[in-house]
DNA sequence: ATATGGGTTATTGGATCCAATTTTCAGACA
DNA sequence: TGTCTGAAAATTGGATCCAATAACCCATAT
């Protein structure tokens, strides 16, 4: 049985976060089919479902189009990722880590030390730190044992830039990128701290903060073209 | 152009909450499809969409099964809930209502307070306070100019028992009743007060304990017989 | 008697066909 | 020249067809 139906939509959602294609683009089904070279029903598929996570919106009659972020947008996406994972790590605070989560934690802030002990970073550098950081909040998210956070989080999730997946970075001042990602690397040390003296205002408190420094409003200012994405796929 | 497929994934969606399709229950496309009327394409599409939203889950190659919603889960969505209402309280408040924001909100505090001014109330008031309740509701977040929140609690407004769209009562305890809508209705009051007064805080920190109120934990554990919900269709 | 293997069946996913509707363009009329 | 009307084209959504694959069952062999 051909099982491409989640690779398009994969591919498409790419397509759209890397801005292959720009916002505000029109998509209809038979040219994105031909592009693809599969049947419209993928395609079809693919739409309905990427419009269910806000990346594409629906033009009735019309097919579909790019959908438009502003950095209103981002900010507040930000901001919902700040409750929702504050809310996480209140709530695994509360609940207490277990040793295996505690002992993953450890292992992230470790590896984390490790880069930054070097007083100095490089773009791979960032790239290893990424998927650190990756882990680290997932690890938290599924300690505290809420699978709604989760769901919450997955539209939110989509939306470039706005992702945990997504660092964003300027690789012409790695100076000032090793001051900002290192500042972050702190912050997790002292949700950790938090977590393990299960101290959930704080964790909450720590982490609602958190959210802000990975993307900071600074960023979203500066020049777009100087920056550097890196997105892990899932 | 037949325009069903909307309508396919709202009465699939609405046989599960109402528990017309038990919980565990396995659905393949073939028997929904007869048992609707329609072909496999729209049923496919539902399933899917019901997937994403959280009703159904995947069996690999045995088809889709309705999803187990279990009271820890509840409390979960709820408690994803009172932060993201509490965001969107925050928000609103320093942003700063806008007067026809406030007037309609004015407005459901008055009607709430003449259905409970009364002293008592009858299973129509509280079916007339679950729609003004819902608007309130609705009102805030719009005024929060945060869409990102909007989209979170997308999914989980749709696990039966934990949207505000689906107000839960006991019709054998309206004295019991009584007292706790009333009281909501009172934390509408504060938090109305607080979101004029621009403080933010205070309106984030009303807004997240009154999610509780909504589903009182006591209830969760009340024989789910004798309850009732009003849950208005969107 | 049990386990393993082959064949049948159930079931999903993609491709294509068909119907319906909206949009758009062109021509005609005011 | 502008506007209105009608027809054609574009496009979506549903139905059906086909292929592929995993589950299931029975038979046979150890």
């Amino acid at each position: 049985m051909p099982r491409e139906g989640q690779a398009v939509i994969s591919i498409l959602r790419d397509k759209i976060v890397s801005g292959e294609f720009p916002a505000g683009q029109r998509l209809a089904e038979i040219p994105t089919a031909d592009l693809l070279g599969v049947s419209r029903t993928p395609v079809r598929i693919a739409f309905r479902a990427l419009a269910q996570e806000g990346l594409l919106i629906k033009l009735p009659r019309r097919g579909y189009q790019v959908r438009e972020v502003t950095t209103e947008e981002i900010s507040g996406a930000v901001e919902v990722r700040g409750v929702l994972e504050g809310l996480a790590a209140r709530q695994a605070a509360e609940k207490g880590l277990s040793q295996s989560t505690q002992a993953q934690l450890e292992q992230c802030l470790m590896q984390g030390d490790a880069i930054f002990n070097k007083g100095y970073i490089t773009e791979d550098d960032l790239e290893q730190y990424n998927l650190l950081n990756k882990q680290f909040h997932a690890l938290i998210i599924q300690a505290s044992g809420n699978p709604a956070i989760q769901s919450a989080m997955q539209i939110n999730e989509h939306l470039p830039f706005a992702s945990v997946n997504a660092l964003l970075f300027n690789p012409e001042q790695l100076d000032r990128e090793f001051r900002r990602f290192s500042f972050a690397n702190m912050q997790h040390h002292v949700v950790f701290e938090a977590l393990v003296n299960r101290q959930g205002a704080r964790a909450e408190a720590v982490m609602k903060e958190h959210a802000h420094a990975t993307l900071s409003q600074v960023e979203l200012n500066d020049n777009a073209d100087s920056r550097k994405l890196i997105n892990s796929a899932e």
